[in-house]
DNA sequence: CTCATCGCTTACAATTTTGTAAGTTCATTC
DNA sequence: GAATGAACTTACAAAATTGTAAGCGATGAG
C-alpha cells in the first residue's frame, strides 16, 4: 500500500499538479500497462486470454496492473455473460483516447530505440 | 546498481525489444526527468540553477537523473568556460526531438488530469 | 591563506514495485 | 461428487527507486 505521508508520494502529487505530462506518464507507468492497452485495443479479452498472450506476466502482476488501469479509468471490467462469473476487460473511451499518446511514444521509439 | 540477471531486468529488456513505446516510456521515467527536460528546453543551465528551480529535488537525485538523461543521449554536459570547472547541461538534438512526445503527453494530461 | 560555494559522491534507510509460490472460491465438466 | 479451470488473493522475498544526511575536492572571493 502506498504511504500517503511519504516524501515520495508528496513529491509525486505535487508534480502532477504542476506538470500534466507527468500525470499522463504516471498513468502509463507500470511494467505491462502499455502491453495491456495494446492488447485490449484489439478487443475485449478475459483475464486468462491476457495471461496467455503475455507469457512473461504473472497472475499477481496481471491482476495488479488491471486494477490500476481500471482505477485510472482506462479500462472496464464487466461480466462476460449476465449470469456467469466470467469477466472481460475492455478499453473505455478514455483508454481509447490514449491511443494518440501511445502512437507518439511508439513513433519516437521506432526512430530511436537501440534495443531492437 | 541494476542487476542484469534479475527477472525484472530481463522482462524490461524483452519488452523494449517488442514495444517501441515501452522503450520511449523508460527513457522518460524517473521522478524529475520530464521536469528537467522542460527546464532545459528554456536553455542550458548549470547544476545549481536546476537545483534552485526545482526546490523539491535533492542534489543526489538531481545528479542521478542528469546522469541517466545523459546516458540516454537526451542531454549533454559541457564546461561552461574552456578553462574553468563549471559545467552546464543542455538538450541534445535527440532531447529536442522528444518535444513532440512530451507535448502529446501534456495534451492528454491537460484534458484528463484530475489532480489539478 | 582562509573561507565559502559549486558540483558532486558516499553511506545508509525508507519506500515502492515486481517476482515467487501457494492457496482460495465459484462454477463447470466428467 | 471429484476433478478441473477461471480469476483471483495472500504471504513473502527480491529488486529498484527515492530520500536523508553528511562529506569531499577544486576553484574563487576576500
Amino acid at each position: 500500500m502506498r504511504k500517503t505521508a511519504s516524501t515520495n508520494y508528496i513529491n509525486e502529487q505535487t508534480l502532477h499538479g504542476l506538470c500534466d505530462a507527468a500525470y499522463t506518464l504516471s498513468v502509463l507507468s507500470g511494467r505491462w500497462k502499455l502491453t495491456l492497452l495494446v492488447k485490449l485495443k484489439e478487443g475485449k479479452k478475459r483475464f486468462s486470454e491476457l495471461k496467455d498472450q503475455i507469457p512473461a506476466i504473472t497472475e499477481r502482476v496481471l491482476a495488479l496492473q488491471l486494477k490500476e488501469l481500471e482505477k485510472s479509468g482506462l479500462i472496464l471490467k464487466q461480466k462476460s455473460t449476465p449470469k456467469g462469473q466470467l469477466y472481460s476487460y475492455e478499453l473505455t473511451s478514455l483508454g481509447i483516447s490514449l491511443d494518440q499518446v501511445i502512437q507518439s511514444l511508439s513513433d519516437w521509439g521506432i526512430a530511436h530505440n537501440p534495443t531492437v
